[in-house]
DNA sequence: AGCACGCCGACT
DNA sequence: GTCGGCGTGCTC
């Protein structure tokens, strides 16, 4: 007979404790999922067992007993741990944490097991003699396999220095020694050749793939064959870093600067947090790559948190591409009003008839409009938070969606006095339109989430594009990101200033990831590939080191602004959301939370938390949103979130609510 | 949340 | 008397 405490699967806050009941069955194990009476009508419910123990600390009155013990899913220690300490540091219920860590379908009832993958007919792939660099970085990581020792390894590679070789040598040496490997992409839908090279390589019964566009039943039997051993590589976006696999011996995140490693769905995670994590207990390593690291990890590399490895020959000796700024403002004073400058025209001429291929990009990123003058280049900033001020129609005043001041709009240029200063921001959806126009001549292909929203459309312009049916691709984000084209003799990028200018402090890093990766397209063939840059701020520090690829000069300058303002790597960021049908509930609420922090952090920590204000999006579904900000400086974490935690389940179990709180540490869009 | 308990007014 | 309205409190 055990005391067990547990977890009920109720979808509530009011729930969200162990609750300890008897069990007979002396051999159930933490992380089993159980069934149990819960409530007056004693209805039959889902649970997790947390802890057990022999006996009671103190008598529980109305004790009840464990109906049964589902034989087919339970949770690892591991599992359980980190579940356990999610509910802490994201502020999340528990069973918002174990959701992550258990299938969402169910068992096929036909007992047929589902197996993408495993028909389709793969090239074979065998491990390619490494560069000295590769072999380094090999050799860097192999012994902490060896000796199952944690490390966190960040990978800054230039784009095309064979990352994924890397990955799959250590993944090898990794399942050679009888230990698993998780390997997370940050859009599984993009990275079809990655997912190919490994199945090639390993073969597809050592591999399960998790992607969006699974059933829930084919979800399940792949949740199932990790579970029971059968897989040693997991490949999948951000949610697999939950894999059930027990003896991990290594992590890899390629392109760990990508947003989407950061959920914005509740339980609010940043799977490399939780990469780490998993890995520490289960003494694995973890790799990072990018070719363009975030702020966060290279400071942690260069504080020594991180192992840094650094490739700086890319894999087929091909130069990187020359970089040229065009500067829009003498564009502009020589009476050019249109959005391509001359130099881009022309080289796109040249480029097109020399039978190469063109692609445009455009980071057309949130609809916030910020005022510059197109003179001078002058942006508006608030003085205080150092980010882009939005423009406010109604009342032509700019807003800091920081810290809520609000400056009036001049109508000249503070700077130069110029009178061409106003709002940017969409127009650039012209560029296909205008495209068009100029070279009626050439094929022209658009990809952005609008077109790609249809499916299979990505990849159809893709291949379209690859097999050099499209002279011309014009496209978001989503082209910048590791696609590999031979063909490409010129990135133009329509407005830099767009990604520059967003209201939120990482812009610049956004901005110099933006054009390395878009610069990264070029000349991927033999060819030395050409990239423009089209801007009004010519000398901003984050396009310069961008063109330049000088990682090291942006990472001075933007961790000096940082540190300045408080920002991350030197703080963490919360944001917490408080929504209500009525506008003024949701306002006063929000005040109420600032208050009741303040009152508990301490008087002295009211210069660290901003607003109330209205959050960038309004009112969404109905309901005004009013958020504040909270920086978190080193060692206040812990305080922070359990003030947090305690403000959080005060208003959940106040009943008449009609306001509902979110919270969000270090959100990766403020928007 | 969801559900039972209970205290009150309205109705056979 | 007793049916059902919803305000209140608890779930091992």
């Amino acid at each position: 007979m055990k005391y067990v405490n547990v977890v009920i699967d109720n979808n509530t806050d009011h729930t969200d404790n162990l609750y300890t009941y008897l069990c007979e069955d002396d051999n159930v194990k933490v992380g089993n999922k159980v069934y149990v009476p819960f409530a007056r009508g004693n209805r039959i419910r889902e649970a997790y067992v947390f802890q057990i123990a022999d006996r009671l600390t103190e008598e529980i009155k109305g004790i009840k007993t464990i109906e049964g013990i589902d034989p087919e899913i339970s949770l690892d220690e591991d599992a359980v741990a980190t579940c356990v300490w999610m509910k802490r540091q994201y502020l999340c219920r528990y069973i918002d944490a174990i959701k992550c860590f258990t299938p969402a379908g169910s068992s096929s009832k036909r007992g047929r097991i589902r197996t993408p993958y495993q028909e389709a007919v793969y090239e074979q792939s065998v491990a390619k003699k490494l560069t000295g660099e590769q072999q380094e970085a090999v050799q860097a990581v192999r012994p902490y396999l060896k000796g199952r020792e944690h490390k966190v390894f960040l990978i800054h590679g230039v784009t095309s220095s064979g990352k994924t070789e890397i990955y799959m040598q250590v993944i090898a040496d990794c399942i050679n020694r009888g230990r698993a490997a998780i390997m997370l992409v940050p859009e599984i839908s993009l990275t079809p050749q990655t997912i190919d090279r490994f199945i090639g390589r390993f073969g597809a019964e050592q591999i399960a793939v998790l992607h969006s566009k699974l059933s829930m039943g084919e979800r399940y039997d792949e949740w199932m064959r990790i579970k029971k051993g059968k897989v040693k590589i997991v490949i999948g976006a951000r949610s697999a870093v939950f894999a059930p696999l027990s003896n991990i011996g290594v992590i890899v995140l390629d392109e760990e600067h990508e947003t989407t490693y950061k959920s914005d769905m509740t339980p609010k995670y940043d799977t490399i947090e939780v990469a780490v994590r998993r890995a520490k207990r289960n003494r694995a390593a973890v790799l990072l790559g990018s070719a363009t690291p975030s702020l966060v990890s290279a400071y942690k590399a260069e504080q020594g948190e991180y192992q840094r490895i650094i490739l700086t020959e890319r894999f087929n000796k091909t130069p990187l591409p020359d970089v040229e700024i065009i500067d829009m403002r003498e564009e502009l004073k020589n009476g050019n009003k249109s959005i391509f400058s001359v130099s881009l025209y022309q080289e796109m001429k040249r480029t097109l008839e020399e039978k190469k291929q063109v692609i445009l990009f455009l980071n057309r990123r949130g609809y916030a409009t910020f005022v510059s003058c197109r003179s001078c280049g002058y942006v508006m900033k608030c003085k205080e938070c150092g980010i882009s001020l939005t423009y406010h129609k109604s009342r032509n005043e700019a807003i800091c969606h920081f810290c809520g001041c609000r400056e009036r709009v001049p109508s000249v240029c503070p700077v130069c006095g110029g009178k061409y200063i106003r709002h940017f921001g969409t127009g650039t959806e012209k560029v296909e339109e205008v495209t068009k126009e100029i070279f009626p001549e050439y094929t022209v292909d658009r990809l952005d989430l609008d077109t790609a929203s249809k499916k299979g459309s990505i990849d159809k312009i893709l291949n379209s594009f690859r097999r050099g049916k499209t002279n011309i691709l014009i496209g978001t984000q989503l082209v910048a990101k590791g696609l590999d084209f031979s063909n490409v003799g010129l990135v133009g990028i329509i407005s830099a200033d767009v990604s520059l200018n967003v209201p939120d402090f990482r812009s610049s890093e956004r901005t110099f990831q933006l054009i390395t990766q878009a610069a990264g397209r070029a000349g991927r063939g033999s060819v030395k590939g050409k990239v423009l840059i089209q801007t009004y701020n010519p000398e901003h520090y984050s396009i310069v080191a961008a063109a330049e690829h000088d990682y090291a000069a942006f990472y001075r300058a933007e961790t000096m602004i940082r540190k300045q303002i408080g920002y991350p790597p030197f703080s963490d960021l919360i944001q917490i959301v408080l929504s209500s049908e009525k506008e003024q509930e949701a306002y006063e609420r929000c005040r109420q939370v600032a208050a009741d922090f303040i009152r508990d952090a301490g008087k002295s920590e009211e210069r660290y938390v901003f607003g109330p204000q209205a959050a960038p999006m309004n009112k969404i579904k109905g309901l005004y949103r009013y958020q504040l900000l909270i920086k978190c400086f080193p060692g206040k974490r812990k305080e922070y979130t359990n003030i947090l935690n305690e403000i959080k389940m005060g208003i959940n179990t106040d009943r008449g609510t009609k306001y509902f709180i979110s919270i969000d540490i270090n959100p990766y869009s403020f928007l």
